[in-house]
DNA sequence: ATGAAAGCGCTAACAA
DNA sequence: TTGTTAGCGCTTTCAT
């Protein structure tokens, strides 16, 4: 479907087809973009000369005119870690059958990052704008919510919130998994995250850990041991200090981890020192990475569900940007815990699905 | 860094900043794209004024006039099981901290799909188009070459290319890690590829299955037997299909799977069985997937420097954007012969790296 | 160092 | 159903 005679020749514009054809360049326009609009005669000699010519039109022009860009913007934090792939991949596969286009950007996980690409994408004309999470630099938020630019938060619907969101409640994740580690028995919980600072930058972490303390609380138990892990996308350095802390602490009898990534390599470290897994020490991840099921024992975690978040923000965005103004929503996808043999079982069986 | 003032009222234009200093919407723009040609007090006086009334320029406007979108395109197969998001990642990196926008697809593998992506990136005026793998529909090659837009080639250096290319051989790929099940004393290979249809689509892997044939018959052995499975990225299946083959072919010491995704699988399966592993069967896979350390026994692998790759691409393309026209490059970005436990160790010690 | 004029290619708005 | 006019906001080009 490339045209036809890419010659060194410039491009074809509208002018020439309607030149070509003999009628008015806003008439090849029409059959273009209205095609009901334009007689079936006119047109088809119009699809024909635009096929001949190789036309294709510049949408630089269109949407300096019309302010239209088809364009979409999403940020993600990172693209590593097999963490938010499968979101960025439903995105693309509805925007493009729609006539879309995503520009990408990764923040690395920085609000400054996040906001110098949301203004290229403004500059751009972007139609609409993706992000992820609700935690966003300070001016961004009521510069976007002033913009009249649609927006989906990704990955959080916890309040405050630019506009639309898909997502799922993180302090529900936490306390999911929180109630079925006690659920399994386990009564002194330990529990691994990034640092302060780090939760301080990362509002969905933090939400998660919230949840967990809760879910300890309620059931009456003491509040967990923690260790803070300096990188928790270092496998393998967050499973040191993960084992470390375990063995200064060989009261605990489950980790939660605050990823897959961190989870993993403490099972890792745990199986390296010789501890058997469950039996001397349960150990629970939450979310993201989609790794937990290659391991032995599987890691118990949180799955959550990455393309349906990315389809459903696309398809939110879509439908906001064709049926014009809808209320604001926020769509909650939930979430599904998975039990694997890195925990013991439950002790009485319970709703495993969410 | 977002404009102060996004009233509602429409942005602010070069005009409009024009106009508030008293000096011709020339003079703002040439003080925006090339301060130096501004004098210093006019220039000062600009920025004051871009930053009071929140200027951002409107990049369809200069894209239209100067036919430089700052824009490069990107298609990849898919974001899933992690294969490319290093890749990508490696690329919105190094565009984004160069004024440049990555606008990516996803071609789910159909040659047909990047076709139309690549088209609607033309219809973008991006200024350069980064593809994966060096097999395209019959028309687009040509058209690319055609077109004059420089185009980088990832993942595969083989010919033909279309202009630049980074990558590695995948046939020294399938090569390196065909002598390498050689040197470990295995004498009876199997191979767990995709079908044959598969692999007309997947050049790739075509590559790859003969580099490993071509090693395996160096070596003087018998030619691998060889099962095909439907989905190369189907884990589970996969893993069924060749523990089924493995248990016909009770004779085979060692089996080669076309990519990390069906060696894990296979790996499962196998232990599912009762089959020890490395003792009963040597099991390896081929790249990509970034999935071989966390099993266990861990899978022997060739690893591919994805990250880099996408890094050396977006920075070749700049390169060529900027210094103008550059002799055509391909750059061999190599690969890594990673032996962990699932095959037995190497008879006599040989190089590891390339 | 700065400005004036023109126009990139398209589509909104109005006219016929 | 089709055409005319004008202009989106910027940068190229030429002039000063």
């Amino acid at each position: 479907m490339p045209p036809s005679k890419p010659t060194s020749s410039a491009r074809a514009t509208l002018a020439d087809v309607a030149r070509h054809v003999g009628v008015s360049a806003m008439t090849v326009s029409r059959a273009i973009s209205q095609p009901d609009s334009v007689a079936k005669p006119t047109r088809d000699r119009i699809m024909a000369a635009v096929k001949k010519l190789g036309y294709l039109p510049n949408m630089a022009a269109g949407t300096l005119r019309s302010s239209q860009s088809f364009i979409i913007g999403g940020v993600v934090p990172t693209l590593g870690f097999s963490i938010f792939g499968d979101t960025v991949q439903g995105i693309s596969d509805v925007l493009n059958d729609s006539g879309y286009q995503l520009i990408l950007g990764c923040s690395g996980y920085s609000l400054e990052n996040e906001e110098k690409l949301v203004t290229a994408l403004i500059g751009r004309q972007a139609d609409g704008i993706i992000l992820t999470g609700t935690l966003h630099s300070p001016e961004l938020v009521p510069y976007l919510r002033g913009s009249g630019i649609p927006t989906v938060e990704m990955w959080d619907i916890s309040e405050p919130r630019i506009d639309m969101a898909v997502g799922f409640s993180n302090f529900d994740l936490g306390q999911e998994i929180g109630r079925h580690l006690v659920a399994c028995g386990y009564r002194r919980l330990g529990y691994v995250s990034g640092t302060p600072e780090h939760e301080k930058r990362e509002k969905r972490a933090a939400a998660r850990s919230r949840g967990f303390l809760a879910a300890v609380r309620e059931a009456g138990l003491a509040p967990p041991a923690r260790v803070s892990v300096p990188d928790p996308l270092d496998m393998e350095g967050s499973g040191v200090v993960a084992a470390d802390f375990i063995a200064a602490h060989p009261e605990i009898d489950a980790l939660l981890c605050i990823n897959e990534i961190v989870g993993v390599g403490t099972l890792y470290e745990a199986q390296r020192r010789g501890w058997k897994i469950p039996q001397k020490l349960g150990i629970a991840g939450m979310g993201d990475a989609n790794i937990a099921h290659l391991v032995h024992p599987g890691l118990t975690t949180i799955h959550i569900p990455g393309y349906k978040i990315g389809q459903l923000s696309a398809e939110m965005m879509l439908a906001r940007l064709s049926h014009g103004r809808v209320k604001k929503r926020a769509v909650d996808v939930g979430f599904e815990l998975v039990i694997r043999g890195s925990t013991r079982l439950p002790e009485k069986a319970g709703p495993a699905k969410r």
